[in-house]
DNA sequence: AGTGGCTCCTGAGCGC
DNA sequence: TGCGCTCAGGAGCCAC
């Protein structure tokens, strides 16, 4: 499922190869996923524009045309989007093709839970889901004290905290887990009973997850693959995430599941307190 | 404010 | 081989 890092290396991968492409046209195979705005045909907005530039913020992949719109897509669990240069047949689970100048690029999605948006690109930053987006964990006015703030006062658990896309965006069920593991600290602690060193090392163990992460690639545990269709490499990396009842690769313990925050949660009854 | 349940979906895995 | 069941889950929404 793709969290930021794999968005990220979705964003990088495309960027190298359709920026500065043109779309001739696009076919929209089913119309859900692909959001137009009110009255206007998916198509027909796209039609003749450039691919500027590409973005991203949390798990959402901001694409910049000409003429002020952005496509944004969000994959949720199964969503694709690849380039191909040559031409590529149509799968039941593809939902938009988008013909460039050079090649073209396919949007799939298996479960159906993601999509692709156009917006004005001066009102991108207003839409609502982009609005309530709390910070970016890799910016570098990114910090300790920034998570401290944005958890202070939350009674929920920490597991909670971090899949909640308003307190810090672009962690899933994966990192989410990676992380906590690599503080020692146990998924289903109160947010407000962590003290200051362990909100540290938990900031820390964020941006490191997410970097290595990103330098591995991503995660491909199941469908997860980069704009060339490539898969990423992190899931060898792995320290808990699909791991429960197997040995802790820190103590040598049993790896325990349990659900938090309704979500599968796997973590070592031993190493994380 | 927090939690739990439901919804959207399909495919994998399992017991029989 | 195949049927029916459960599980996987991001995020919005609703009830309590």
């Amino acid at each position: 499922m793709p969290e930021l890092p794999e968005v990220e290396s979705i964003r990088l991968t495309l960027a190298k190869n359709t920026l500065g492409k043109k779309i001739l046209d696009a076919e929209v195979f089913w119309p859900p996923a692909a959001v137009s705005l009110p009255g206007m045909e998916f198509g027909e907005l796209v039609k003749d524009r450039t691919i500027d530039f590409i973005n991203r913020r949390g798990k959402y992949l901001l694409i910049n045309l000409s003429g002020d719109i952005t496509l944004i897509v969000h994959f949720r669990m199964t969503g694709r989007l690849i380039y191909y240069l040559g031409k590529q047949p149509v799968d039941k689970h593809t939902h938009v093709v988008l013909h460039l100048d050079e090649g073209e690029l396919h949007y799939s999605d298996i479960r159906k839970f993601g999509r692709m948006q156009l917006v004005p690109t001066k009102k991108a930053s207003e839409i609502s889901f982009l609005a309530k987006l709390g910070p970016e964990p890799l910016d570098e006015a990114f910090a300790f004290d920034k998570l401290g703030q944005q958890l202070a006062g939350k009674k929920c658990t920490i597991k909670a905290a971090l899949l909640d896309q308003r307190v810090i965006a672009g962690l899933g069920n994966i990192y989410a887990d990676e992380a906590l593991f690599r503080a020692g600290i146990y998924p289903g602690r109160k947010t407000d009973s962590l003290k200051v060193s362990e909100i540290i090392l938990l900031c820390n163990s964020i941006q490191d997850v997410l970097n290595e992460g990103i330098k591995a690639k991503g995660t491909s545990f199941r469908d997860y693959r980069d704009a060339e269709g490539n898969k990423g490499m992190f899931q060898e990396k792995l320290m808990v995430y699909g791991r429960a009842g197997q040995e802790c690769k820190g103590c040598g313990g049993i790896l325990a599941k349990e659900k938090i925050a309704g979500r599968t949660t796997v973590y070592c009854p031993n190493c994380q307190k």
